[in-house]
DNA sequence: CCCAGGCGTCCACATGATGGACTGACAGCA
DNA sequence: TGCTGTCAGTCCATCATGTGGACGCCTGGG
């Protein structure tokens, strides 16, 4: 259990309590410079580090002792804060099995979320277009903090398949193809914090990912254009990725392809980069044109605090059309 | 400003702190009994009607004093929230504005959040045909508690058009095509109380929906097939919607058609009616090929607790694939 | 039939959250 | 240029809320 605790954490930035292992507090001092300070809300910050430990568990479900392991909360608070959560529909319980799922609140927020940020709406069709022209699996991930989270998996027809990313796995940055070239695409002034945070996650749980090795593979993706995992947590599973950004400049998130060592030759691999390359830059146009501005509005009237340009404050139901 | 505090809830189920208006209290009694009960999580209640709130001003973001204002909640309280949503990312603030925005920790819940509730990416084709057929605009919308929320909105070719009703906007069941296509979904036993919870507000802002006007629309929309919103609101406004099920029955949302009344003569409603319940019945289907069984896994065994049929909760890091 | 494991609740106590008061910044106006 | 109003943001004394050890219930497996 306390290996499980050690993972958890919520969207990566966030001291909780219980939580005291070394390498859990060294990178919360490296981040905490960065954040907004934590006073008076820590049954919100509770609630919500539960909410992303549900988010990532999305397709079975957590139950009650899964989310007391994995949060370090005890019993009746896990519960106490579940209820709130549940209440405003961001978690729902499953009555027959009794586990905890994402709440259809949460879904509705992400559609109105997704005005500003929809990567994974542009990836969808470049997936699709991926899968169906190699035969095999590709993916969709984004950069949570230090770590990067399968959004989607896209099948493809060649019926040998890793099953082993599903949508909400989350693994540090730098580790898997899609998590590599998000990594790959940061400064090395960025990349080091990260990899001091996670590495005692690293040393303890991905043994094929000393931070040399992982060096090498950032200098590997910038000099080649694309990542590439040759098999370095499961032997027989290869596979390449690429970094997307928003018309801002900034990551967006990353599409990878994944598939078994024997159709990941060098010939292949720059085969699938091509298609990925030109995937991702159909994902990156269809960003351009889905925000003109990009989403943290910079394209915004500069000039000291910039009220006067804000839209008015309209809480008001207007004329109605449907 | 008591107007703006009486417009907003927190998924339209919480009893928030400073808000005393006889209709509010008076559905508060009547909801609460169907709710799990709010002990000791006040300040999480709190921050998730911010969420919410947030959430349903999206492109305009919102302001500190207008979250002040629609929250009823003082300040620095707010404020502190706000941070709390802001370290989870679920919120941001626009350094240049100062307005409040969903952050992308809301999109990816919502992405993760679809694999069980997808309403909308099932729907988006459906919208994107009839606004193409028709030249009108269409709607998709879902229900939140006593109330209908507008998730999106597709452009028809036909240049006047009304733009009340965008992405966010929330309206009480009943009023607009697409609320009452969702309300005379339900039973009458269902309907009877969110019509009594909702009636101060109905008084209050939507003078055009004396109860027996939400009852005879209610009568029309059972015995057409379709409802029809005459321009109850908008006086040349006029709309037609339909409810979306899931395959298990429940009501996933709504779509509908808005259009000027000169385009909405009797024959115009019907082959409207018909390209809706066209769509409708296209967005099921692609509903109940993405579930299976239905998303609250009702298909999964029963028997009692059904605690031994469950997944293995297994917080671990799975082999990799990408 | 018994036991272990998981779920859920209670409530005395400790801790965390609140909001009135205050300061700073900025835009608009005289 | 100076003043005023408005908004954003913070501080900290006070009090209300949130916590978790203990307990009971239910179910499945041996």
């Amino acid at each position: 259990m306390a290996a499980l605790a050690s993972l958890i954490r919520f969207s990566d930035n966030v001291r909780v309590g219980n939580m005291s292992t070394i390498w859990m507090e060294r990178r919360l001092d490296t981040l905490e410079k960065a954040m907004p300070e934590a006073a008076g809300t820590q049954s919100v910050d509770r609630a919500l580090m539960l909410l992303s430990l549900i988010g990532r568990h999305g397709e079975a479900g957590m139950s009650l002792a899964a989310v007391v392991a994995g949060s370090g909360l005890n019993r009746p608070t896990a519960r106490r804060l579940l209820l709130a959560l549940m209440r405003s529909r961001l978690v729902e319980q499953e009555p027959e099995t009794r586990r905890y799922f994402l709440g259809e609140e949460a879904y509705v927020l992400g559609v109105l979320a997704s005005h500003r940020f929809g990567f994974l709406d542009c990836a969808l069709e470049s997936l699709a277009s991926l899968s169906r022209t190699s035969g095999d699996t590709s993916f969709a991930s984004v950069r949570r903090g230090d770590f990067a989270v399968c959004l989607h998996r896209e099948e493809g027809a060649f019926p040998i398949r890793t099953h082993a990313l599903l949508p909400g796995h989350r693994h540090p940055l730098g580790v898997g193809a899609g998590a590599m070239a998000m990594l790959a695409a940061l400064s090395d002034a960025e990349i080091e914090p990260i990899l001091a945070a996670n590495a005692p996650l690293l040393e303890e749980r991905y043994a094929g990912y000393p931070p040399e090795t992982i060096r090498a593979d950032v200098a590997f993706a910038r000099q080649h254009g694309f990542s590439l995992n040759p098999g370095r947590v499961l032997a027989n599973s290869w596979a390449i990725g690429m970094a997307v950004r928003y018309p801002d400049g900034r990551i967006a998130g990353a599409l990878s392809i994944a598939a078994i060592d024997s159709r990941m030759g060098d010939a292949r691999q720059g085969e699938l980069a091509g298609h990925l390359g030109r995937e991702v830059a159909r994902v990156e146009a269809r960003l351009a044109r889905r925000f003109a501005a990009p989403p943290s509005g910079a394209a915004r009237p500069a000039g000291g605090r910039g009220r006067g340009a804000t839209p008015r404050d309209d809480i008001s139901m207007g004329g109605i059309g449907s």
